[in-house]
DNA sequence: GATTGACAGTTCTAAAATAGAACTTTAGGT
DNA sequence: ACCTAAAGTTCTATTTTAGAACTGTCAATC
């Protein structure tokens, strides 16, 4: 949710915490945390008292297909007769629009169906099994 | 991540919890909240005894752009030298891809900068005030 | 010149949530 | 008889979070 609103321009202790009802003791440790993840940057935008911005890093930008498409879903899913709480608007063609997830490869829009998962050079292994003696199995007692 | 091995296959408890590592106590509460919530369903695969499977419905299949891109960005930074954790193959092009974002309107790839945010009919209001009253101000005491 | 208010936090205690481990139930296998 | 598998439940100990008040620095106001 703090993410989503820096997406919103929000970039502020105080704007964060009325827009979020987050407790401010909370909403502290997540910021930090952000920032020692690298997703948003503390700026000052003020010296003395010094005042502080969070603003988003690339790695934090990056996120944007993310927040996105949980917006999006929230449209569809999450909506009362009213209709959708949030609309976008794309500036470079002018209209209102729906995110959509495409294959970077043919174009065409994904669905889970579609897709096969491979795990790939980085992937980490399976964890040392808490069990690691499947010794238990009779033939396997003697050895 | 109960929700990402949902779309890597897995569906049983004993799976979930092996694969994760959770605690079995929050599993099983946080696959009843999926269920719940519409996203998974809890379906019997055996008589006596009985046990269940959980199987992403629509509400949950409309997921998927969510982890994808939630796996992409993981792909993107959090990677360490040895490359990509995981990799998506389209199984209609046949070949290995990346998500990307675009605008439905204008098929442009989309960016948060060139995205405005409207708030649409289903907004929610501004949440009451907790300091309704600005009464403190002294004009207003004498009322 | 004392008070008030904005801002970005910090500090407390009480109330959840989670970790970690053992236990339960139904049934098949050996 | 004993072991295993599956899908949970139950227990205590630890961590997080909620909720509210407090701190310190400045500017503006009474």
């Amino acid at each position: 949710m703090i993410l989503r609103e820096c997406f919103l321009r929000k970039r502020r202790f105080e704007a964060f915490q009325s827009s979020l009802g987050i407790t401010r003791h909370l909403l502290a440790e997540r910021l930090k945390k952000l920032v020692r993840f690298g997703v948003l940057r503390r700026v000052p935008y003020m010296e003395s008292p010094k005042r502080y911005e969070y603003i988003l890093t690339q790695k934090g930008l990056d996120l944007y297909p993310i927040i996105m498409s949980i917006v999006h879903w929230g449209n569809v899913h999450m909506v009362d007769s009213r209709g959708k709480p949030l609309l976008h608007e794309h500036k470079s063609c002018g209209k209102m629009f729906d995110p959509l997830m495409i294959c970077s490869e043919c174009g065409e829009p994904l669905n889970a169906k579609e897709v096969h998962t491979h795990p790939g050079p980085g992937a980490r292994q399976a964890l040392p099994e808490k069990k690691p003696a499947p010794s238990k199995k009779r033939s396997d007692r003697a050895a």
